[in-house]
RNA sequence: GCCCAGAUGGCGGAAUUGGUAGACGCGCUAGACUCAAAAUCUUGUUUCGGCAACGGAGUGCAGGUUCGAUUCCUGUUCUGGGCACCA
């Protein structure tokens, strides 16, 4: 009969600390009893503590996930009994690749396999006994959930950004004013000399006018790279292609323009970059941040071209070196190459285009040993020497990046040096003696040298001079630019949200437009059902093979889908009002809640999901429906943890594996191989012989050679956990054996929360055992209640005040590994005076419920509570039980300890230097010296200097 | 290649503001209880020399600042994470 309430009085005879029964019994109380229920409660101050919610992959949770987890419910139920009303939501993040791929090979629908897997990480969440308020669950490929991400999408394709006011508007505002002035004032993004005036605005056709918009949308349409694979038919993400093949198959794959959805995040380059400022993020993870917004102060300067109309524009940092410009490089993708290339140099020009569409961005940037490239044939011509310049297309230069192009200034900058050298261009010295004709000079101390003007300029003026120059003779401008680009936002997948976007004549219109007769404003736009997840043609997702859906009587439906950050980009405004059907969330319940305080997660989302997430908030932030355009207050990184590998060691030609020690490795080099071995079937080191030739029935007959003491031995390596490396240790087993709460604690015991540590099976006996321990502070053998009125002594009341300050600072900061140290030395203390005392043993209970909430719960039940201990207060810990009148210091001479002395806190120097000196092994080190120096730091140490 | 983080006993780690390096735990060691095992309790455990008292060395490596450096500075090596369609 499962119990009730906290009426468990029935006799129970096995009085051990029985976790199973304990934790099952409570979390059964919780649920009954809808304890992590959260409410919009006005009389508390709110705190919103947020994890990264997980995509619910089809191996479960391994004891890595739950790390953070386990950290931000600490927190929550920390700050629950500080009196916060705590939002503690948890859901999935349920769109993405690896269903689509399962789907692919096994013909289940990725609604299905998605939704088991998404019961078993809830399963397996459970069991560790969170806080959640489950009602709240938010799953990303739910069409009451997506129905909110498509009206987004739609709000971002029908808003622009105004520069002047840095902040987006509606499209319709940006409509007004073409109306009224043309783009005077509204420059294009990407096409700033494009101009045109109220007349030629109103001339324009519908089409016309909506392709000038869509230049302009948050969301709009254009032609971006993807990896191509003609053999598969279709486009494939990056992890997919190795080295230019596909990773599945094996063919050869290209970059090729597709057209797509982008997100225009560029536009807020400036804003999220200053909105880092603000935050209590990790200088770290503001630094990737900001790497990647990649702010750079410098100028764009017009090359014209010598034997053609038209012009070159490159962007660079170092217009000061203007004069050292050798060459020009081209992005092989640059649309001028086709225009320029002569004759003589087409076939190698168009060779070396095809090389560039096989290498990734990765490899092209990262490619520092070998020099790649191909000349033109044609040349520019320098804006002040008119000399001639050649123009080079190569690989390390990006068509994303800047222009497109670059200057290059072989003495001032490494590849282009390396670049120089290679094709046999001669280089032109602009820093004088700093370059010595074999490195480039690229600091940026010294004066500019042979620069016409600029000469003997120092940099920084020189930059200045420079530009001012260019602006002078129309030649170029000052510039910022930055390294980020927008994002694309399509893909050609099934398992993505549906875009409401429906084409007529090749235009985009959004479902809820007039043009389409409302006749498909409805939302959610449902993904509809697929007999296959096959390609569609030409590169189109899968949505592209259902004719009958595809075409509708208002114009044909867009095929791709949205990519897996759509979903994860606002899905912490959908926890505070998770059930509103009129409102992604009211403005009641962002109001109320408003930032998230404490966003817990791995740095792996540093500058994907993070930068997103804080994009969408800005843009719904401008448009007036949230208030706040930071989404995430806090952010605390997790670090990872990696499994710890076995291996046996087999010599295949002997048949047989040898019990693994440091001599075995050093005397046979080479005849030894490491085999995988799973660490189920290991204890320590110590190999289960016959569990692994059962596991491995091919190594049935090996011998295995033992060490001395008969057992076998592994050798253990630490490597990232996953399936294929035979490491991975599932929570459900750790809960089954050990109970949450000891897991809870030594998944927090392991180290500092943000460093990447390796699991270790064995370790959790220590924690296990303190929580045995502190239950028979509780508990004797027989069961009997122990915790009485005695009084308490002065070291107890010491050891818990400590305990309880230190536990609040602690968690406050995020150090759990030192918590349960602190609780463990409180222990230790408490059982070895044989404390009773049941204000000090009920205040133990308290402090220890955030870390073990389901033993916490049974002993605060067993003091007589109704109440759950969620609900408890904090205790307060007193200063006058930690005061201390006097230290033991150490005493050095010359900076190394000697010997330890006590003083009253309040002696005073003279008297402490007099008896210092005066110490037998003290004024044995002095050696009858007269000491220089005498330190005294109060409450630290003693120095004496010689 | 670029950006970021980390390195302390056999292992995970502690030392929160520059002040006794190794808290707490694992493992190992010796012992108590037990027919035995488990559980529990007790002892020791950075390393070298020494019975000990004590002394030398010691926080990836090489320097520096300081009365004093795991902590600050410069350089360097190695490991891990990210680098735009994995999530």
């Amino acid at each position: 009969m499962p119990p009730h309430g906290s009426c468990f009085h029935e006799p129970v005879s096995f009085m051990d600390y029985n976790f199973s029964e304990i934790e099952q019994r409570w979390r059964t109380w919780w649920k009954e009893h809808a304890i992590y229920k959260t409410t919009h409660d006005q009389s508390r101050p709110k705190q919103y503590v947020l994890d990264m919610f997980p995509y619910p992959s089809g191996a479960g949770l391994h004891v890595g996930h739950p790390l953070g987890y386990i950290a931000s419910d600490i927190y929550a139920r920390y700050k629950r009994m500080k009196g916060y009303n705590v939002l503690h939501p948890m859901g999935f993040d349920a769109f993405g690749l690896p269903a689509e791929q399962y789907a692919l090979e096994t013909g289940q629908h990725p609604a299905v396999t998605t939704a088991q897997n998404i019961a078993r990480y809830k399963q397996q969440l459970d069991n560790i006994g969170f806080s959640y308020d489950w009602d709240r669950e938010v799953i990303t490929s739910d069409p009451n959930y997506y129905k909110w991400t498509q009206w987004i999408f739609i709000r971002l394709f029908h808003a622009w950004f105004d520069r002047n006011s840095q902040r987006a508007r509606p499209i319709a505002e940006l409509i007004a004013a073409f109306d009224k002035n043309g783009n005077a004032g509204i420059p294009i993004p990407g096409e700033e000399d494009t101009v045109f005036n109220r007349e030629q605005w109103k001339q324009c056709s519908t089409a016309e006018q909506r392709e000038i918009l869509m230049k302009y949308r948050l969301a709009y349409l254009d032609w971006a790279e993807v990896w191509w694979c003609e053999a598969l038919g279709t486009v494939l993400a990056n992890d997919e292609v190795i080295n230019g093949v596909s990773e599945r198959g094996g063919h050869p794959c290209v970059r090729k323009k597709m057209r797509q959805w982008m997100l225009r995040i560029t536009e807020y380059a400036e804003r999220l970059l200053a909105g880092l400022e603000g935050l209590d993020w990790s200088e770290a993870m503001k630094d990737m941040q900001r790497n990647w917004i990649g702010k750079s102060y410098g100028a764009e300067v017009r090359f014209d071209l010598r034997d053609h109309d038209g012009h070159i524009k490159v962007f660079t940092t170092r217009p000061d070196t203007l004069f050292g410009v050798d060459f020009m490089v081209l992005a092989p993708e640059h649309e001028m190459v086709g225009r320029i290339t002569t004759k003589m140099q087409q076939q190698e020009v168009a060779e070396y285009k095809r090389y560039t569409q096989r290498r990734s961005e990765r490899e092209r940037i990262s490619e520092t040993k070998t020099v790649t490239g191909a000349f033109t044939g044609a040349y520019a011509v320098h804006p002040f020497t008119h000399k001639a310049i050649p123009i080079y297309i190569s690989e390390y230069v990006l068509a994303g990046y800047g222009t497109g192009a670059i200057m290059a200034v072989p003495s001032g900058d490494e590849r282009d040096h390396a670049f120089a050298k290679h094709f046999d261009i001669k280089i032109t010295n602009v820093f004088g003696a700093r370059y010595d004709g074999t490195v480039a000079y690229s600091d940026k101390e010294g004066t500019i040298e042979g620069s016409d003007f600029l000469s003997g300029l120092p940099v920084p003026k020189a930059i200045e001079v420079a530009i001012r120059a260019l602006e002078d003779g129309g030649i170029g401008t000052r510039r910022v630019n930055y390294k980020l680009r927008d994002a694309g936002f399509s893909r050609q997948r099934y398992w993505g949200e549906p875009f409401p976007i429906t084409y007529q004549n090749d235009i985009p219109y959004t479902n809820d437009e007039p043009e389409l007769a409302n006749t498909h404003s409805a939302l959610p736009l449902t993904l509809p059902h697929v007999d296959s997840y096959r390609p569609g043609p030409e590169g189109q997702g899968p949505l592209a093979n259902i004719e009958d859906w595809v075409h509708t009587p208002q114009g044909t439906r867009e095929t791709n889908t949205m990519p897996g950050y759509a979903g994860s980009s606002w899905y912490f405004f959908r926890y505070m009002d998770p059930h509103n059907e009129q409102e992604f969330a009211s403005r009641k319940a962002t109001d109320y809640w408003q930032q998230v305080d404490v966003y817990v997660g791995g740095t792996e989302h540093a500058v994907g999901h993070l930068l997103y997430a804080r994009m969408w908030t800005k843009t719904l932030a401008d448009l007036g429906y949230v208030a706040f355009d930071e989404p995430f207050k806090k952010l605390v990184n997790q670090g990872m943890i990696q499994g710890s590998s076995r291996f046996a060691y087999l010599n295949r030609e002997q048949k047989k594996f040898s019990s693994f020690s440091d001599q075995l490795k050093a005397n046979q080099p080479g005849a030894l191989e490491a085999i995988r071995v799973s660490v189920d079937l290991v204890d320590g080191l110590v190999l289960d012989v016959e569990a692994f030739r059962k596991w491995r029935p091919d190594y049935a007959d090996f011998r295995f050679e033992p060490a001395a003491d008969g057992k076998f031995y592994c050798s253990a390596e630490v490597e990232k956990m996953s399936k294929s490396k035979y490491n991975v240790v599932n929570p459900d087993d750790i809960v089954a054996k050990y109970g949450a709460d000891t897991f809870r604690m030594y998944e927090m015991f392991l180290g500092p929360i943000e460093l990447s540590k390796p699991w270790d099976t064995q370790g959790i006996e220590g924690v296990h055992r303190f929580l045995k321990k502190l239950w028979r502070l509780y508990l004797n053998e027989a069961g009997d209640w122990l915790p009485t009125d005695v009084p308490a002594t002065e070291d107890m009341l010491r050891s818990l005040h400590r305990t309880i300050k230190k536990l609040g600072e602690d968690i406050e900061r995020f150090g759990f590994n030192t918590c349960v140290s602190a609780l463990m030395i409180c222990v230790n203390e408490l059982s070895v005076s044989g404390c009773r005392n049941e204000g000090i043993l009920e205040s133990l209970v308290r402090i220890l419920a955030p870390l073990a909430p389901h033993l916490s719960e049974d002993l605060w039940h067993r003091f007589g509570h109704e109440g759950s201990v969620t609900m408890a207060d904090w205790p307060a810990w007193e200063a006058a039980f930690l005061t201390e009148s006097s230290k033991t210091y150490p005493v050095a001479v010359n900076g190394k300890p000697r010997t330890e002395m006590s003083f009253s806190l309040d002696e005073n120097e003279g008297n402490i230097r007099e008896a210092v000196l005066a110490n037998e092994t003290i004024a044995k080190w002095l050696e009858g010296r007269e000491p220089k120096k005498f330190i005294y730091v109060k409450g630290k140490m003693i120095n004496v200097v010689v």
